[in-house]
Parts: structure tokens; sequence; C-alpha cells
DNA sequence: ACCTCGACCTGGGCGC
DNA sequence: TGCGCCCAGGTCGAGG
């Protein structure tokens, strides 16, 4: 309820900030603030010392919206203020963004944090659990990626390239890899997350860090949005296929059988 | 116990 | 400089 907001958070202070899959957690001293930025949610840090920007700037190749510090403005819908006069702003275009209040602790034991899957750099996350929750179901492997429950953190961009570094095409079934498959597709997924995080990021269109800079790993992309256009490693054209409800490019040579 | 689909939103780009 | 359509890094709840 929004009253928790109001009554709930004033006077506590933020103890430590972490991350689940695609939810930031922000742990107060008797709640934690669970923030899921959607498609186009964004939390920057506004200081009351520097100037804001007149406005935000929009990239006219990329779409996308730059700002270093914004003032609240009609997509900005929630803003924290600190007590020394400086705040944190949440900006969301779309709205899909959730931001939710726990009492500390109950975060973990509710969804969407208990439906979470292994978070895919770290060492929970192995092949046996892995191959097993493959196993148990019989949807596409697009679809089983982007469901957060057998590895947190995946979406489209993120599934899209680990198919294609292990060589798996978007809608094969999950019962159907060979054990081969699965491994190549377990190594390729922290493959592909570690380097997004080296290039800083996807930015399509709106895509930017709290500094308001722009990464560059879309620069980097082996299929995702490349439909159309030559594959990197053959030469043939990525063909754009809907899968799990979602626009999926594949090489249609390197991913095939 | 699955799974699929439409709904939730705004805004940019494109064709006419 | 308008209008209608399509598209977009993601979930969710209803219904099959």
């Amino acid at each position: 309820p929004e009253a928790d907001f109001t009554t709930r958070i004033p006077g506590q202070h933020i103890r430590s900030v972490r991350r689940r899959g695609k939810h930031l957690l922000f742990d107060l001293e008797s709640d934690c603030l669970l923030v899921h930025l959607g498609m186009t949610g964004q939390m920057t840090f506004w200081d009351q010392n520097a100037s804001d920007a007149s406005s935000f700037y929009v990239s006219p190749t990329t779409g996308l919206q730059r700002t270093r510090q914004h003032a609240v403005d009609k997509h900005t819908h929630l803003s924290f203020w600190f007590a020394d006069g400086n705040a944190m702003h949440y900006r969301d275009i779309r709205q899909f963004g959730k931001i939710r209040l726990f009492p500390l602790g109950e975060e973990s034991r509710n969804p969407p944090i208990s439906n979470l899957g292994p978070e895919p750099l770290e060492p929970g996350f192995t092949f046996d659990d892995f191959s097993a929750a493959l196993k148990r179901t019989k949807r596409s492997i697009k679809a089983a990626l982007l469901d957060q429950g057998i590895v947190a953190g995946l979406g489209n961009i993120y599934v899209d390239e680990a198919l294609f570094v292990a060589k798996l095409r978007p809608t094969w079934l999950c019962s159907a890899l060979t054990t081969r498959e699965k491994r190549a597709l377990f190594e390729a997924i922290p493959q592909v997350l570690e380097q997004g995080i080296r290039f800083n990021g996807t930015s399509l269109r709106d895509y930017v860090n709290s500094e308001g800079e722009r990464g560059s790993n879309q620069e980097m992309l082996w299929v995702y949005g490349r439909y159309g256009e030559a594959c990197r490693v053959c030469g043939d054209t990525i063909v754009r296929a809907t899968v799990a409800q979602r626009t999926s490019s594949y090489c249609p040579t390197c991913q095939s059988r």
C-alpha cells in the first residue's frame, strides 16, 4: 500500500543495496524496499548542489533518453528525500516497474523473490540442477530461460545471445536437448552476462546507468535485434521469429542440428 | 500443474 | 505538420 511508504520509510537508513535477478533490494533498518525497473524504469540520485539537466537528451538514432540529473517530471512517480536534502528519483515512462515494501527478511520468503532460480554468476548455479530443471519442463528452451524460476535475471536480449553462443535454436524443446547442448548453454549464460557487464550494459533505446551514461554491449550482440542482417560468424541472414510471445532472432545456419 | 495469451503503459518511427 | 499502425531490455492473472 502506498501509505506504507510514507509511514514506514521515513527515518530509516539504507543499510545496504543488493540485487537478486532483475530486482534491486534496498535493505533499510526494519524494511526491505524491492524495486523492479520493468522495461523503462530508472533510479537516479539527485544532488541538491548540482544542476538539473534542462531536458532529457533523446538520441536521434537510438531514442535513448539521457540525462545525468533530472528534476521531477511527469514520468517521475516516486522520490525518496534524504535528511540532507538530496534525493533518489524513480522514473518510469511505461510504468511496468514495481516498487514494494516488505518487513526485513520477508522479501526472500515471498514471491517474486522466492520464485527465482539461482544466480547464474554465483556458485549456486550448477549444471546438475540446471539440467534437471530443463528436464522437468515441456516448454521451448527460450520460454524456459525467460521464466525466472530456472535461472534468475535473463531477459530477451541475453536469452537470444546465450542461445546463439550455445548454438541452440530458441524453438527447440527442453526435453529434446542433449547433455552436450545443455552443457553449452550452461556455459554460454555466464559468458554473455559477463560480456554485458564488461561493456556497461546494452543500450538499445532507454538504458543508461545512474550517471546517465550508455553502455556499448549493443555493438557486441551476435543476434538480438539483428534479423535481416548477416550473421557475424557465417554470413547467413539472421531470422526473426516469435517464440514464447517475444520477438526472437537466430542464425538458421549456426543454430541448427 | 502446467501453458498461452492478453493486459498493463508511453512514445518513437514509419508510411500515407 | 497529422493519423494509424507497429514496435520496444517484462511480468501477471485469467482461462485452456
